[in-house]
DNA sequence: TCTATTTGTATGCTATAATGTATAAAAAGG
DNA sequence: CCTTTTTATACATTATAGCATACAAATAGA
């Protein structure tokens, strides 16, 4: 018995015993037997996609709920415990709030930028995708050598999986905050 | 045949020949035989979610890569597009910035908070997680009666199934980035 | 153009997923 | 406590996933 088919049946597990609903009421559900989604939750077999995607709908779960691991409550991040990042003679920094989680799949970032300060990126991972509003300041964000003008306020969502720079056109800092975003 | 195998055959192909494998080698990479990663293209078989983990490990990309469907380029945000929405007689207002998508699961929205302006949550959806960053003035967070003072370039997560309260306890306008995410 | 190599598909066989049914065990109600 | 109902599991059968192998088609190189 594979790693994959034990997290699958703890999880099914799980959100039957959490929506109390007997393996007839899921199989009704789904449409999968009864005796198979027995199965599954005892690990004794290793369904099929089409099963998996029979009972996510039923359940009305996405399939990362069905093979993903769970985790806790509030944290706080102080700016001072921020390990800041500096470009370009310090005139750009990147503050890295919240680190990539595998489960979730984004980070989270604040950007500061000082009058004409600039950083070129050549791109990231493949698929990956960019979320930017401006909190302060102004920007121009290139991507694909298209130039787009951002007031504060404004926000910008973009494939980052291929060159784009950020510019503080203004006269005073620019500030932003980032999440990026991963498919894989 | 059912839809998510069409899905999984799609996303297989396009992912093997961008990144110009055969058969044989990602049989070789997972595992799995080149027979049945060639039904698996054309569609004529429902692999296991066993043989769908090999495949997905021997290529070092998600479950989601492999079971999602993709999306465009840049697109931009103006603020005078965003439809604000107001609480507590207007001393409290939410941006909704880049609405919730399904293959992302999160949400972005960003937030003004005027002087002894607050808003009361009851809480959202099961799982949803909310990551809060402080971008002008300063702001109580309380979550489950714990509360959280934070300041200018502060941060904070949390469960955001549980009620929880914003309140600005400074003398001028408090703004939030805020990225909630959901599980399903 | 021809030959060798690589690649994708077809086929038959084995292993196992998925089901329906029977039944033992657990839970509910009087 | 006893009886009925519900629930989970065992088992046999059918359908199909997954594989090894052969071969046709496509590609690469001389």
């Amino acid at each position: 018995m594979e790693e994959i088919q034990k997290i699958l049946a703890r999880n099914l597990k799980a959100i039957r015993e959490k929506e109390k609903l007997s393996l007839e009421k899921v199989s009704e559900l789904s449409g999968v037997s009864k005796a198979m989604i027995g199965q599954i939750e005892r690990g004794d077999s290793s369904p099929t996609i089409t099963t998996i995607w029979k009972i996510a709908n039923g359940l009305k779960v996405s399939f990362t709920t069905l093979i993903n691991v769970p985790q806790p409550d509030a944290k706080v991040v102080l700016r001072s415990e921020i390990q800041v990042l500096s470009e370009d003679n310090g005139r750009y920094k990147v503050f890295p709030i919240f680190p990539f989680q595998e489960n979730k799949r984004f980070e989270i970032y604040s950007v500061e930028i000082e009058p004409e300060g600039n950083l070129n990126s050549v791109g990231h991972r493949d698929g990956g995708e960019e979320f930017i509003t401006v909190f302060d300041g102004e920007v121009i964000i290139t991507v694909n050598d298209c130039n787009y003008n951002l007031k504060n306020g404004d926000s910008i969502r973009f494939k980052a999986d291929r060159p784009h720079t950020y510019y503080n056109s203004g006269d005073r800092l620019t500030r932003l905050s980032m999440t990026i975003y991963y498919p894989d």
